[in-house]
DNA sequence: ATAATATATGAATATATCTTCATATGATGC
DNA sequence: GCATCATATGAAGATATATTCATATATTAT
């Protein structure tokens, strides 16, 4: 892999949202409204900082009917999970930011918050 | 480590040269000539990506006489092999550019290339 | 078909980053 | 002190990136 793209991968994790997303995303998939609320941005945003993690190859997008599931593709997920293991991810969550990202989202997906995230999307079980 | 410091560190790693001089400091301590003869750069542009390295405290530097050595701080050793250690390192180790610049830093150190390289910075044995 | 939902895209502006050039600083040798 | 070497810094311009707003697309429901 030439330096090129790795520093395209370094360039798609220097910022703010695009990093809490990708350690969302390391827990489990999510739809683009899941992620607008939990970062509290607009879809407009969210749309265009996915599109720089795509692009860089650190996620992936399948449709499932009017839904756009985002998650990291399987062929990186052994970088994306040794990028963001031992050193990194103590100081990351030493500072509680991301875990509490990590209570909204598991809040938002447990009362799956009608007409604010995503009126409902169906879910299998356990996700 | 708030988010924000994990993004300066992710910003600073997202340029080619930055993520090459990063990858030279695993190995060795440099001086900045070292840096500008491997990268084949103009001191000044060396020096400006070296303070953003600094900023980031992935970093640091000694004065020894008139130069200044870089190296990584002990305090970041752990966070940087982190990073690079495992999936990624095998991926940029498989293009070979990082080998080029692991090959021209052998030579420039073992000629230790007058006139060129920091006209003969004197060195500890085994460096 | 029409409307509504979920998301993507494009253009425009704002902001940050990189490079270059000129100049400053700090150490060494004469 | 003066010259030289190694490096840092600041300003200016060039380029890239982020955000916003408006609009487009695809899917589903009616």
């Amino acid at each position: 892999m030439p330096v090129k793209d790795v520093v395209r991968i370094f360039k798609a994790l220097a910022d703010p949202a695009r990093l809490r997303i990708m350690i969302l995303l390391g827990r489990r998939e999510l739809c683009v409204c899941e992620i607008m609320f939990v970062l509290g941005m607009e879809q407009s945003r969210v749309s265009h900082h996915m599109r720089v993690l795509r692009d860089a190859g650190i996620a992936e997008d399948v449709r499932e009917g009017r839904w756009i599931i985002y998650r990291i593709p399987e062929a990186s997920r052994g970088l994306v999970e040794g990028l963001f293991a031992g050193a990194l991810r103590e100081r990351i969550e030493g500072s509680g930011e991301t875990a509490a990202d990590a209570h909204k989202l598991e809040a938002c997906v447990r009362e799956n918050i009608r007409g604010r995230v995503c009126e409902a999307r169906p879910r299998l079980e356990g996700q």
